[in-house]
DNA sequence: CGCTTTTTATTAGCCTATTGAAATTTCGCA
DNA sequence: TGCGAAATTTCAATAGGCTAATAAAAAGCG
């Protein structure tokens, strides 16, 4: 077996063993995946809009309506106008929000960390390349179909 | 920024990457991402009962019924009972779901192994051994929740 | 300034994915 | 023979996702 296959094997067994474990903590902490990225994606820094959640998700404004309409049902995101443009909605984490992500923390961070704590200093190293390269490879030229870098909406939390 | 840090940004990099290329390359087939990964999970040398297909995909038996219908109307699948237990159903690809699948190739496929076999023969080397590390911490410890190897559900291509 | 275009968010309508619980059929065995 | 267990399906409900249409505000521009 050619080492590309060797490789694409084990990237599945990555993906499927993270998006596995995802739904699992998900229902854990009564929430759904997305809901749960939605959140993560919300807990940085910044504020944002529908539209940027959207965009570095990777899905429609519609879909992220529906998304932030459950979270807000759920207490866990609030709405706000924005004052410098009235056509904008600043989207934030409210506490039960921050309190809810606690519960269910990161669906690789936990599983994930202390064992690579435990590697080797040399294996540590070698992974960190080889899992850089590989995201290298596979999200080059994937720009196109999801503006990541959309700073238009960023803004700076006060 | 700590090592373990550096290699979960990377792997959430992959994980975002694939998804949304797979979605991309499904619709371009006229499925949806969960058709195709069956169809993939089907392709193989078994024939395979529902049953056995969730298991593989970490689904629920009700899910897979509901899947197997869609596909089955769009002719990719065929059900066929077993004639050894007629509680069971077989389920087996049809030729029109071997052209699907060879038109929706591996979302990983395409755009990975091209770029990976470019990689001087070291760093493929690397890589490899990097991944199945990784793997390997991650799905440790998840056979509970997703028996993969439900092998009274196998049976040999006649 | 007033009109048109663009941008942002939401609504409406549709389909797929997913599940748990209940129903159905068949098997295996005491 | 009859009964519990197993495999699948059906049912009802929720969630995620899309496109197209709409509403509202901002930006451009003659």
């Amino acid at each position: 077996m050619k080492r590309s296959e060797i490789s694409l094997v084990a990237l599945r067994r990555i993906l499927r063993a993270t998006e596995l474990y995802g739904r699992e903590l998900a229902r854990a902490a009564g929430l759904t995946p997305v809901q749960i990225r939605v959140l993560q994606v919300l807990d940085g820094p910044d504020i944002l809009t529908p539209k940027a959640i959207a965009a570095r998700m990777g899905v429609s404004q519609a879909t992220m309506t529906t998304l932030i309409d459950r979270l807000v049902a759920k207490g866990l995101v609030e709405r706000q106008r924005s004052e410098t443009d009235r056509r904008q909605m600043n989207v934030r984490v409210t506490e039960a929000g921050r309190a809810a992500l606690a519960r269910a923390p990161d669906p690789l961070h936990d599983r994930y960390v202390s064992a690579f704590e435990a590697l080797p200093d040399w294996e540590q190293a070698m992974i960190v390349a080889a899992l850089e390269r590989v995201a290298g490879l596979l999200d080059a030229g994937h720009l196109d179909a999801s503006p990541v870098l959309d700073l238009g909406d960023l803004r700076k939390s006060p």
